[in-house]
DNA sequence: AGACCCGTTGTTAACGTTCACAGTCTTGCC
DNA sequence: GGCAAGACTGTGAACGTTAACAACGGGTCT
């Protein structure tokens, strides 16, 4: 009956002759617009149904200059925390009637920041959180492409944008105070890679922690977040004899830390306590569970996307808003009296 | 000079009218026609050079109807198998030049998965990927919203898309053969949630190669991936006189597995041995360290780009294809003989 | 020399939606 | 009964790009 053969999809215009309104009535009624007859409405949405039609985003974001879609830059998700983000992150957008769309960097130079950025602004994204726990991503931040919003996580003092972090300082400072309290005579500290302000916040806690008990800090060993640097960092301190107390900026590492003592035959907590960072699910089961500071993840990623929706619909000035989530203490079996 | 004020970005017309040509050329050169006069493409070049032009992706999206997107949808990228999968995924999109979409869900329900497809087809994606290991995922796959090329990965038998998994009976088989070829009586197994394929998979592989022995199976001990489920197997299995050999259905579970055998006092793999399943970075750093199964997550998320692409892209008819990535043993310290 | 082809460029019309504005039809009120 | 206000609906023009086709010029072939 009619025109026969419709192979592609229907569009406004077919929905408005099945119904006999126009185009822009049938537009009305998908945008809830109040002004339209109750009546007319049934019929216009019954069309719909029958013609099993759905709308072109593309075609709205081109002429609404929204795309409703928000960009996300991120480094190796393959890991806990920037994975743990960026699910609360994706979360959080979709609950807000955002899609998001991903880029993961593996290398960590300016240049790939500022690509990835000008590769979601030409996507026509209306935002973008970058996940930028390296000094040189948040510094890429400085100069930001075009006008389009920004939120950075864990992105330290970045140029003007709106920075979301975990008080990675106060982290530091409780878990070594913790250790301190139980009575031990100093921590050591195996530290993360130097480009990260979380590494380099922790070691700050670290050392704020020690002089203010008037405690002389020992010289951090250098990881770089993986169990098997935590191990050889573990290696050297099992080798040393006035080690009692060792704060590790990660929970991978201090795996590592924990293998290399077993090894070693050094007993945790009997002669040696420590401590990690980030309670990775895996935590709560090492030999033996471990102490640790616990970051929410899942917070940091909500609050990243209220802030940037705060700025996209102009609720907020694009003045750099700096939100602070707290860590927390979690007291497990690898730390005890000397 | 002239109308001042361009508070809006410039568009093609504009770079046209710096250059001297009309808009189409400046079409042409962005899209790397070969009929544009070099000295015609400098010129064109240099004015979009000068006014900073980048073009409108979604406006071209339109007329061409192809948005260079794809979407993935995953379930909880918390977990180190997916996150890693997805990452991979994104990775080979990328180098492909498509942005990718994702959508992560929480429920594992049927609807929940027509409802991310929708979503995306929404969108306008040219293509998904729908990380589909539990069961209900799958099923829902068997009724695809419409003609948006879908591959799944980890899909099972599912409808008519294409798949690309892991082996895992294979998987499970060569775990549990050498653990016999040890010269253990038979294998227990820590299995994962019934709803999971991969679970089941490793399970039919487990049975066989029992089976291929001439074993008797045990009856497998249920767990849900985390490692606190395998703990409380483990719990089980320490009170159990004759387990000598475990098979645990990932790495994550068999930690559990082995500290409730440390509390136990119960000496790996001196009284019994241990097999894990994924690789994570972590279990080579257990105590002890984890003999298991590596899955090429990498290896996944490019194949089903890669197949995702072919059909795209035309160049293979939609029927289903199946793709499977063979799983490799990792010798560690966690199995001996009896 | 004329026909023809090909490389190069321009002109016009889509793509499917929303926005701005102009109608039309009620309704209520004097 | 007339008139204005407001509810409802329709018309035309954007949005910024690519596709289709036409037009022009210069060269080659017969």
């Amino acid at each position: 009956m009619g025109s026969s053969r419709d192979h592609r999809p229907p569009v406004m215009a077919d929905v408005a002759k099945e119904a006999g309104v126009s185009h822009q009535t049938v537009s009305r009624v998908l945008n809830e617009h109040p002004n339209v007859r109750g009546e007319t409405r049934a019929r216009v949405l019954k069309a719909i149904d029958k013609l099993g039609y759905r709308r072109n985003l593309v075609a709205r974001a081109l002429v609404t200059k929204h795309s409703r879609t928000l960009g996300v830059v991120s480094f190796d998700t393959t890991l806990y925390g920037p994975a743990s983000t960026v699910y609360g992150i994706e979360r959080a957008a979709r609950a807000a009637g955002y899609f998001v769309s991903i880029v993961s960097l593996k290398s960590i130079d300016r240049s790939g920041v500022r690509d990835a950025l000008d590769y979601l602004a030409d996507q026509g994204v209306d935002g973008i959180v970058v996940v930028a726990p390296q000094r040189s991503a948040a510094e890429a931040l400085a100069d930001l492409p075009v006008g389009v919003p920004t939120v950075a996580v864990e992105g330290g003092e970045a140029g003007d944008v709106s920075v979301v972090c975990v008080d990675q300082v106060e982290g530091g400072r409780i878990a070594t105070q913790h250790l301190l309290s139980l009575g031990h005579e100093t921590v050591w500290h195996v530290r993360g890679p130097s480009d990260w302000l979380e590494a380099e916040g922790r070691v700050a806690g670290w050392r704020a922690a020690l002089a203010l008990a008037g405690r002389e800090a020992p010289e951090p060993l250098a990881g770089d977040w993986s169990p098997r640097s935590g191990y050889e960092a573990g290696r050297s301190l099992a080798s040393m004899r006035d080690v009692t107390a060792v704060f590790v900026a990660n929970d991978q590492m201090a795996l590592g830390v924990l293998r290399a003592f077993t090894e070693r035959e050094v007993r945790v907590p009997g002669q040696v306590s420590v401590v990690g960072f980030d309670d990775i699910p895996e935590s709560e089961f090492f030999s033996p569970p471990l102490t640790t500071i616990r970051q929410d993840f899942g917070a940091v990623g909500r609050h990243s996307i209220e802030v940037l929706l705060r700025q996209i619909e102009g609720r907020s000035p694009p003045a750099h808003e700096r939100l602070v989530v707290p860590p927390s203490f979690v007291f497990r079996a690898s730390t005890a009296r000397p």
